[in-house]
DNA sequence: TACCTTTGCGCAACCGATTGTGCAAAATAA
DNA sequence: TTATTTTGCACAATCGGTTGCGCAAAGGTA
């Protein structure tokens, strides 16, 4: 019934008493401030009985801390962002801090959009993924704590979790190399992202090291979605296509064997394939997928509390995690 | 280098005028409140030159208003809530509000926790996927806007949108059946949603409508989660083996195929399969696996509309919108 | 009785904005 | 010149809490 919860004032007056008494004694401090017993029982019963619940706005603009964390993150229909999400939540919520999600669709103006609207909110902290090679609109945001998680920009002093995805790129290609595959492609994600480009180097340094050369057209697309792995695909089908494929995270995957099944290509006897994040269904496809699995949990966990020890003023030290190589069925050996 | 923004009266102060100018100017008033055009010009030039954002704590809080809607899910790291969570971020961003995000692991303590933590933080609106059958504890809520998604209770006035699960249900048993099974199991999630009931309700209802009786363990599981998709598929192997399987949903036929494809068993030859919740990957499982589409995009629209009408007290009424059958290839006929 | 200590609590400022009202100075009219 | 209107802006309350400090009344001591 009551329109927006009872206040502290209003409390205060059904008592006869003042709004700082109320206050001492819902806090806590009714020792240290020597209220009475009986007064405190008063106050205790009326806020039960009006089930009252403190104004966490007041709360904020008072201690100037809202106990929230902005979540910055490209698009939470992707799985491993969204467990991401799950598992930040989870840490978060243990740590009393809620979420305000800003999914930013890869969108360097969305970004800085949504970092402005959470700046004017005031999050306590920030855990973001970051679009761009660049990172400098962050510059002028030192003065929150920031941890990214999985993008990052190394010329900037805030600290990162991420996968060590030059290595699980590097991993994956020298699997399929070894496998005997010599004419593999690339699909890539979005190139103006960190992630994206550690894992094309990671797959053009295995490519250099075992002495493969690097053609035109080997690593293609352009974003991290269904429809870029399929168009992609079907493109790398009409020309000279190649025995592998490396999907560099699991929409791009999904789109592509979408396009092969279209085509009415096999895998992995016509082409193979390996992908980036390890996901559930990766298991049921036909045939199950190769994939490098990132440790999500580990990455999201791991980021709040680097953004706890941030915001306590402790040192933090970037993380890259290592990634795992799943071997299913989906690259066939060749010679 | 300034550590949490310029406020208006730092403003105020650069230019000798009061906080009141400043506010007004900066809020499009100058020429209602009578400020000179170079007061105006001043103002302007101040604000610019520090990048004022104006403080939302303070806002809110003298504005009553927060511009923030509380999205209360079961599990982000299902897709099809991931999915629901990134149309209604969207639509929201369109009307300049944001989401607080709260995980319910679908536990009613979480639930409850996060609807008084949302209250606090004095939300202007709720979506939210309840656990539950009863929805007693939403009624102390009534004066907050309110939409349920996904889930909803009939008895209460809060509005809502979902797929018409019934309908959905009903048709895919009706359609195994036609397909000549006679033995069906359905795996179900947590029989404390509305969403479930609804299903396992359509599933009877067919079974009843086709003359099939109602063994016991036709209705198996206790969650909507890849592991007890998993289990049940186990227990369900060892022992009347069932010749189709109704999956509640997408992470329960997962873990159900993980399952099946353990055992040795094959779809559809040895046992069908057919499940709640058109995902991407359907279209590439082996086989590729016959689903119940719910239209999310339409849901998550929809139930952000509807939340903006009640904000503006106009009449809403809830939706049920309709499932499409995606036929595949994981359910065979038999006779 | 006079003084000191303890008890119990309230006053008022503050956080950063908005907004109704008031009021001097300047401009205009009579 | 005087009265009136217009211009240009500021004061102070308000939102709902927290917190440093002050102070009267009660109790204790000499």
């Amino acid at each position: 019934m009551s329109t927006s919860g009872i206040t502290i004032k209003q409390i205060a007056d059904m008592l006869n008493i003042s709004s700082t008494t109320v206050s001492r004694v819902l806090n806590g401090r009714a020792r240290q401030y020597r209220i009475s017993e009986r007064t405190e029982q008063l106050v205790r019963e009326a806020a039960e009985k009006h089930h009252f619940q403190p104004n966490q706005i007041a709360l904020n603009l008072r201690l100037n801390k809202t106990n929230t964390i902005g979540l910055v993150i490209p698009d939470i229909s992707n799985p491993f962002f969204a467990n991401l999400a799950r598992t930040a939540e989870t840490a978060l919520r243990l740590r009393d801090k809620m979420i305000l999600l800003c999914d930013t669709n890869d969108d360097t103006v969305r970004e800085k959009e949504s970092l402005q609207l959470l700046m004017g909110r005031k999050v306590d902290g920030l855990l973001v993924a970051p679009v761009g090679l660049s990172g400098s609109h962050f510059e002028s945001f030192t003065h929150i704590p920031t941890v990214f998680i999985d993008r990052y920009f190394t010329e900037l002093p805030i600290p990162f979790v991420a996968t060590d995805n030059f290595q699980g790129a590097y991993e994956a290609t020298e699997y399929l190399i070894k496998k005997g595959h010599r004419h593999i492609t690339c699909i890539q994600g979005l190139e103006l992202t960190v992630s994206n480009r550690e894992r094309v180097k990671g797959f053009t340094e295995a490519m250099k090291d075992h002495g493969l050369p690097m053609l035109d057209d080997q690593v293609v697309g352009d974003d991290f979605s269904i429809a870029n792995g399929h168009s992609a695909m079907l493109k790398l089908a009409s020309k000279n296509r190649p025995t592998a494929i490396f999907a560099l995270n699991n929409q791009i995957a999904i789109g592509a064997m979408q396009a092969i099944h279209e085509l009415g290509l096999r895998i992995p006897q016509d082409v193979s394939i390996i992908s980036f994040d390890e996901q559930p269904y990766f298991e049921l496809t036909a045939p199950p997928v190769t994939t490098v699995r990132q440790p999500v949990a580990e990455i999201g966990e791991a980021a709040v509390q680097s953004l706890f020890d941030l915001m306590e003023g402790k040192n933090v030290v970037p993380k890259l995690l290592p990634p795992a190589l799943i071997e299913r069925k989906s690259v066939m050996g060749i010679d």
